[in-house]
RNA sequence: GCGCCCUUCGUCUAGUGGUCUAGGACGUCGCCCUUUCACGGCGAAAACACGGGUUCGAGUCCCGUAGGGCGUACCA
């Protein structure tokens, strides 16, 4: 029996969930609930002058949207800070970190002559291996090899080296005696058991300077995994620019969590030539050796597409659910049951044609509303003394006829005939009537939909108009 | 500047030395279905960044070049 899976989403609560730290999540989830392990929640907090809890906030609902559940509470960083001080000063005591008296003036005027010079920025801690110290404030750095090359083996991307020389030693803790962010990683990632670090390849450096701490202490390395970032769609970083960079974007423009998650899933990752799936099937088929090491662009148009296919493939009861949810969310008057179940019956029509929720609100729109219907333009202009005319006709036979959805397409094909005119002439004036749109379900759907008093009602409002 | 990573159709990707005259999906175009829109069906155009190797044989391995990304903080 192996060690059990334990992974960790670690943002900074800064700003909203952005959609690249969305799909970091995924991931981990994914892999957790795969191998039947842990996912834990992290928040990097330690920035105190960034950090504000709406963000924490913002980031928690953000999970809570996509479905990602957490294991365990969410572990504040910055309440850790003390286990970290303790480890750096265990660190000096081992001799794997050392006392550093140098000010930042002093480095920074390092790093510009150097840049100046153009030789190595690296910078040489005079205080190595000092003996007399000075009472002084000071900084405490890993000692960090000098020689050889510093290896990590990552699951994604490959063995990856750096040659020692190219590495300072990093800071672990600054001279108020606050731990860095590289030490309480480390730290955190040590204690929280995580086996699995699965992040954004922008990170990949930072494992070298991981790893060190990790040897210093005689800890074992969990698992890395940097995954490649996200794109916007014009390849450059995902920002504002492309106009929807958090999550609660996503939520708010109706996109089912679910086809989010399928979509996530298939940025950098793959399962063969499957494009289509439910969460379940991604756990079941996630693994890190299927992650690509190239960055993916954002494609909206795909999103759209499997969004559409979501909805098409939901429970019709559950999607009226989802729908009113959102709803709800928006501020837009909720439905009340009665309409929920015929938006419920009505939803199989309704369905076909949407690629987002508020699609569903447009096509069910009969619905919702009540007379007198309000029509838009392109309805209106459908309504004139000769569709009135034909629409009144129409009235009369429909009066009498059984209202189910073949009775109803016979007869008004069979009027259309007898009128010599084209389907479309029937139905477009008979739409904007009972739909007050120019686009619905099938007339003959919406019919029933609507049963024969309401719907000869609506016509007969028109009529009345004229 | 230095370090590291990446590079198959417009986009997401399959592909782990021969089965690749490179497969799927989105998108695009055409046809069909059709009361609009959509859905669905059929079909088409569309890619191995470039240059050297290695090999009997390279999209697959190695080295360069170009392009892109990330990092280079007493930020996280």
């Amino acid at each position: 029996m192996n060690t059990p899976v334990v992974t960790r989403f670690a943002p900074s609560p800064t700003g909203f969930l952005h959609i690249g730290g969305a799909r970091t999540a995924l991931f981990n989830w994914l892999f957790a609930r795969a191998n039947g392990g842990k996912f834990l929640l992290r928040i990097e907090d330690t920035d105190r002058a960034r950090s504000t809890p709406e963000a924490t906030e913002a980031i928690f609902n953000g999970l809570k949207w996509l479905g990602l559940d957490w294991d365990d509470e969410a572990v504040s960083q910055a309440a850790r800070m003390d286990r970290h001080a303790e480890v750096a000063h265990q660190m000096l005591e081992n001799g794997s970190a050392y006392k550093c008296f140098a000010t930042q003036e002093e480095i920074a005027a390092f790093r510009d002559a150097a840049k100046a010079a153009g030789t190595s920025t690296v910078y040489r801690s005079p205080w190595r291996d000092a003996t007399d110290l000075p009472d002084a404030p000071y900084v405490v750095r890993l000692k960090a090899p000098r020689e050889g090359e510093i290896v990590v083996e990552d699951a994604v991307q490959g063995r990856v080296a750096w040659k020692s020389e190219t590495l300072d030693d990093l800071i672990l803790l600054r001279s108020d005696g606050t731990p860095t962010y590289m030490l309480a990683v480390v730290v955190d990632d040590h204690d929280m058991g995580v086996t699995h670090v699965i992040r954004g390849d922008d990170h990949l450096t930072n494992a070298a300077r991981q790893v060190l701490i990790l040897d210093a202490m005689g800890w074992p390395r969990p698992v890395y995994a940097h995954i490649p970032l996200i794109h916007g769609e014009d390849g450059a970083k995902f920002s504002k620019r492309h106009g929807a960079p958090g999550v609660e974007d996503y939520r708010d423009m109706g996109y089912p969590a679910e086809a989010m998650r399928n979509y996530l899933a298939r940025l950098s990752w793959s399962h063969g030539d499957d494009e289509f799936f439910t969460t379940a099937q991604a756990i079941e088929w996630f693994g890190l050796d299927a992650i690509s090491k190239g960055a993916a662009r954002f494609d909206f148009k795909k999103l759209d597409n499997l969004s559409g296919q979501h909805i098409r493939a939901m429970d019709d009861a559950d999607l009226t659910q989802l729908l009113t949810d959102y709803m709800a969310l928006q501020q837009m008057p909720v439905p009340g049951p009665e309409i929920r179940e015929s938006l419920t019956q009505a939803m199989p029509a309704l369905k076909e044609r949407a690629k987002k929720l508020p699609d569903l609100i447009e096509m069910g729109h009969y619905l919702l509303t009540s007379r007198p219907l309000e029509m838009d333009a392109k309805a209106a202009s459908q309504i004139d003394d000769v569709s009135r005319g034909m629409l009144e006709r129409l009235t009369e036979r429909l009066r009498n006829v059984t209202w189910t959805h073949t009775d109803l397409e016979a007869t008004i094909k069979a009027f259309a005939g007898e009128e010599e005119l084209k389907l479309g002439k029937v139905m477009q004036p008979m739409r904007s009537a009972l739909t007050g749109r120019s686009t619905s379900p099938s007339i003959f759907d919406v019919l029933v939909h609507l049963g024969r008093e309401e719907s000869l009602a609506r016509i007969d409002d028109v009529l009345a108009a004229g």
